[in-house]
Parts: structure tokens; sequence; C-alpha cells
DNA sequence: AAGGTATCCATACAGCGTAAGGCTGTCAAC
DNA sequence: GTTGACAGCCTTACGCTGTATGGATACCTT
């Protein structure tokens, strides 16, 4: 039977913790979380399915790593930042990250086991608003409303079943179809008036309630 | 063998999608979404697994039945209620319907296949902010700010891994002995400074961080 | 009485995570 | 140079999952 055994001609780069986390980033992004199974990422890898618990004690391990990936790609405050502004460069790229991960969402009860760079990440976010001058019971007010609004916001953009402009006018016309204005006519007129709107992109309200946060931390802060 | 043939001695009732349903939720709430298989499923309604196949066209099926129950459960705006409060009503009785049924937040992503009472819901939350005096446009920002903070803070508080004050505590005592405020000094700050503090519970920021929004709609909308 | 339909069950299959143990190449100590 | 430990990888196997297929039974309509 042929082996995998490594010879001197087909040389393979050796496995490890790192090298299996990255790859289930990879497959995930390139196939969907769904996807990711024990068997398809040692094929990746181009080594038996076995071979991954060596360098990773269960699954869960691999995708709390996957997340912690996801936390080192986030930008964190510069030192010295203005707070709000680098509030909202934070949330800003924070917010490209899940989209560049739509996986990373839905893992991220993963709070559980917080990886070193999920820990760096909280930890210079709220020592960007000490610094700002928020006390510590304004920052963690602050942190809060902050993190929620943020993580809710990609949670309902990434799960829109819609993302193109093209996608988004067909949703709409399907649903004006399947109900007629009389049943739900709130939703109706949202839906004419607003969604089919050339130049509808939910994406943009994002923006809008971070303000309404930022703003009203703002308030509270110098109150 | 022994069938489950019904006899006029040992009557059982009529399975039927709803009852499904409903048997899904209690068994994710008693014993958690992980456990809910057709088989346990099929088990606890005391019948065979393939039989719930004639009710269900497939396992999601079930999941998405079992959203739009929770959806059931939340209190809709009263027809001329005041927006602020009726807005207010309304997520922390969704906040409740959340907690008491914590594997939901993570299948909301079924915002592909609403059930009805989800599209009345939207619809009735809609109508309120437009009976409130909101533009279409500004009833989409506050649509998406609320629920977006809503759904985020549900996210995060079902998702820490301590929920009484004792756990509390004891997770906070752990994560000092873990990490010497020397790594994370801020983190540590507000560990000791904040979370440690006596009468400290998460879910009291819930209220914080909408009234933030609240405020800043109502200023919105009067300018 | 006959036939159709709704409901439920038995069997089977491919794919999953992972437990247990075996093989092999590398390297340190003697 | 031989030996023994060890790390890295593989083989096999097990119990679990969702569900395709087809057969049995009970009930309703005519």
């Amino acid at each position: 039977m042929a082996t995998r055994n490594q010879t001197s001609a087909e040389q393979r780069a050796p496995l490890s913790r790192e090298r299996v986390i990255l790859e289930g980033v990879a497959l995930a992004d390139e196939n969907g979380i769904g996807t990711l199974t024990m068997r398809r990422l040692a094929d990746r890898l181009q080594v038996e399915p076995m071979s991954l618990y060596h360098h990773v004690a269960k699954k869960d391990e691999i995708l709390d790593g996957m997340v912690d990936v996801v936390f080192r790609e986030i930008e964190l405050p510069r030192e010295g930042a203005e707070w709000k502004t680098a509030m909202r460069d934070r949330a800003s790229s924070a917010r490209d990250a899940l989209r560049r991960h739509p996986w990373a969402i839905g893992r991220m009860e993963s709070r559980a086991n917080p990886g070193p760079a999920t820990l760096r990440h909280h930890d210079a976010v709220i020592g960007c608003l000490r610094a700002g001058g928020f006390t510590i019971q304004l920052t963690a007010h602050a942190f809060s409303a902050i993190d929620s609004y943020l993580y809710g916001f990609a949670m309902q953009e990434l799960n829109l079943p819609f993302h193109t402009p093209e996608e988004t006018a067909a949703m709409a016309v399907t649903f004006l179809e399947q109900f007629p204005a009389t049943e739900f006519p709130h939703l109706a007129e949202l839906t004419t008036g607003h969604v089919m709107l050339p130049g509808y992109d939910y994406g943009d309200e994002f923006e809008f309630g971070l303000a309404l946060i930022l703003d009203g931390l703002e308030r509270a802060r110098t109150s």
C-alpha cells in the first residue's frame, strides 16, 4: 500500500498546531465552516486524519484557534490615539475581519477559551478608553455597548440572504409577491420605500448605529 | 418484535409538525442544542426516528421552526404605544426569550427562512416606529441599530462562561492567577476594580447601552 | 368491500469525531 | 556504532449522526 512516508524526493512541510489552524481558516473561508471536517482538513495538509491529533487535542481546539487568528487580524488602537476615532477604526477593522471570515461570528462563543490575541485585543481597547478619560465603570459600559453592537451588526449583516444589489432586488420582489401588502404592511412599505431604492446597501447602516453609541458615550463621559 | 403500534389500550397523541418542533424546543432547553438529534427527539415523542420525516423535510426545518417559536414568545408593541417605551419593552421581552432559549441566538441565521411569527414581529416593530413619527429612512436606521445591539448583547451575555455571582468571582480569581497584571494590565484593572466588586452582574449593562441608542434616536427624530 | 392516503417503522448507508495501538525516522547517550 | 527513547504519522475500528428507500398498518372515502 502506498504510504505517505516522506522520502528525500517528495518532501512535505512538517505539521504544526499553527499550520493546522491556518489551514482550517483557509478551508472555512473557501468552502464554509460546514465543510471543515478533520478528514478534509487532513487531506489538504496531505496527511491522514489522525495525524492532526498530535498537534491538537480536539476539533474544538482548532476552532478556538481559528477565532484567535481572526482577532489577530483586527487592528489595535494605536497608543495615544483619540478614543473616539480609535473606537471607530477598531470597530471598522473588526467588521472587516468578520466579513473576511464569515464563520467566525458564530464561533465567538469561544469566549470560554479566549486566545492570546483575543486577550491582547480586549486589553488594548479597554486601555484606550481609560486613557481617554473614562472611569472604570464607564469603560465597562462602553466596552459592552460597542462590542454588543459590533457583533450583533456583524451577525445580521452576514446572515442576510442577499449580498449584492441584484440579489437584494430579487429578494425584495420575491417577498412582495409572497406576501400581499395587506399582511405585513409596514414590512412591505419598508421594502418598496427603502430596500428597493437604488443604492440601497444594508452595510451602510453600520456607521449610523455606531455613531449613536459613540456620541452617547461622549456625552456620558463629559457629564 | 415489540412494535409501537398503537392499541386502544396504549394510546399516543398523533405526531404533527407543531408537536415535533415544540418537543425540539423542550429538548434543547433542557439538555442543550447539542443533544438535539433526530433519534433522541423521536425517543421523547415515543416514535421511531424516521417518522419525524413525515412532518418535516429536514432537521433544519425543525430548527427554523424552533426559532419561530421563540419569536412567538416575544411581546409585540401594543397598538398606539409610545415608541420609546415600546422599544424598551420589546427589547427586554426579546432578551428574556433569548435567555429562556439560549440556543436560539446561534440559529438566528435562519433569517433566510423567517417564519410567520418572525415576520409579524418585525412588522409590528416597524409599524410602531412609523407611528412614532419616524421617517422610513430613520425607521430603517432605528430597526437596524436596536436589533444589532439586542442580538449582540444577547450573544455576549449567553456565551459568558459565568452566570452566577459565585462563578463570576471564581472566574475572576482564575484569570488574575493565570495572567499577572503585567501582561494585560487594563483587563486586570477592570477585573479587580469592577467585575470583582460585590453586586456585579453583566446583565445590568443591557439598559445602559440600549438607552444610548434610544436617546440618540430620539434626538435624530426631532432634528 | 375496495382502494387511496396518511402515518409510522425497519433497514441500511455514508460521513462524522476520535480512541487505541503500530510503524518509522531522528537524535542523544553510551 | 549501537541502543533506546521519542516525536510524528498512519491503520483500524467504534459509536454516533442525518436521511434514502421501501414496507407495514390504520383510517377515510366511495
